[in-house]
RNA sequence: GGCCAGGUAGCUCAGUUGGUACGAGCGCCCGCCUGAAAAGCGGGAGGUCGCCGGUUCGACCCCGGCCCUGGCCA
């Protein structure tokens, strides 16, 4: 099927803010173009977070396959460079049965990782944890120097005070004998995907973000976090990060009251909305569709489905 | 009506014994981002220091009056 006609994208990607709206979207363009959906949001690859990540239940899935949720134990740290082999063997996997893979997910990263031309140098547990130890005794101001000498042009790229990425660096430095790059490389794509972004203006984005919460805790997250603690989320380097989690593990410390957990929830998720704006927005390839209130699912279908169609 | 405390950035508050507001946290805007990415890091815009008058070379800080807020007393 290689020289045949294309009629349109072998991929579709949905991203955008978190509370857009993206998944039902996907759910429904799947549905029309009889394809299936592969998650990229970080958070919902964790079992057995489902409130919190607002992770659509079976129902709404409506019978659409959804892939790569649930597939690691909350105490598992994440990893970008698994997740890119996993979204890829799915994606390969639905192209061959000729199966549209309708990518969703706020995590821009990860969406990059799966549809992009990204390369992820090896990690080496032992070395971070020296390092990160290191950084923790003197200060990321001290790795950042020692990278300066081993590799100028990372230095260059990334903040004495971010010592995460100083150690990511000089890790990489380590175990490869080479430099690290510490930009990402230009837009090229692997595969021919459309990307949409659902675009929702922010005084509606924070109210929607509002309430989402309010429904989070209706639902039970205090809960679902309870439960999870007793799995070891605790332990886990990035799920007891997540937003939600990581305020009601604070409340079930006795940082905070619960309704302190609640609103710093709302506050926290604002603003990593802002920033998940901010990394789709340098992307050109993105096409942005705008959701004003009141949008009707069916109106922002046909315009996605418009937008994929001339994609040709 | 009297007494006390207070009126400084959008919010909560620091601060100067009179010499251009060092402000801080939160919020807001913006940027960065290669194995933790719902993470991590950075930049920026906001103040006639309640109002009016006085003292002073000079007042947000001193004096007088007024307005507003909270508390206590009546």
């Amino acid at each position: 099927m290689s020289s045949s006609p294309v009629t349109q994208p072998r991929v579709v990607s949905v991203v955008g803010a978190t509370a857009a709206g993206k998944s039902d979207l996907a759910v429904a363009i799947a549905r029309t173009l009889g394809g299936e959906v592969i998650n990229t949001d970080s958070m919902q690859l964790y079992r057995g977070m489902d409130i919190g990540t607002a992770k659509l239940t079976t129902a709404e899935r409506g019978g659409i396959p959804h892939h790569l949720l649930d597939i690691w134990e909350v105490t598992e740290a994440a990893s970008v460079a698994e997740f890119q082999r996993l979204a890829r063997a799915e994606i390969d996997r639905l192209l061959a049965e000729g199966r549209t893979p309708v990518l969703v997910g706020g995590s821009g990263l990860y969406v990059r990782a799966a549809i992009d031309e990204m390369e992820f140098p090896g990690t080496d547990p032992e070395v971070r944890a020296r390092l990160d130890a290191e950084c923790e005794q003197v200060g990321p101001g001290a790795l950042h120097r020692r990278l300066a000498g081993l590799d100028p042009a990372a230095a260059e790229a990334i903040l004495p005070s971010n010592g995460r990425r100083i150690v990511r660096a000089l890790e990489v430095i380590e175990i490869t004998g080479r430099p690290f790059t510490a930009s990402l490389p230009t837009n090229t794509a692997v595969y021919d995907a459309v990307q949409i972004g659902v675009q929702v203006e922010r005084p509606e984005l924070d109210r929607r973000i509002e309430l989402r919460v309010d429904r989070m805790w209706e639902a039970g997250l205090p809960a679902e976090v309870r439960e999870l603690e007793a799995r070891g989320l605790r332990d886990g380097l990035t799920a007891s990060r997540a937003l939600g989690y990581q305020q009601v593990l604070a409340h079930f410390a006795g940082d905070c009251t619960e309704a302190e957990a609640k609103a710093e929830t709302v506050r926290a998720t604002r603003r990593f909305a802002r920033r998940q704006e901010s990394w789709f927005r340098r992307d050109d390839r993105i096409h942005w569709l705008s959701r004003p209130a009141g949008t009707d699912p069916v109106e922002l279908l046909e315009r996605s489905l418009d937008l994929i169609a001339r994609q040709i």
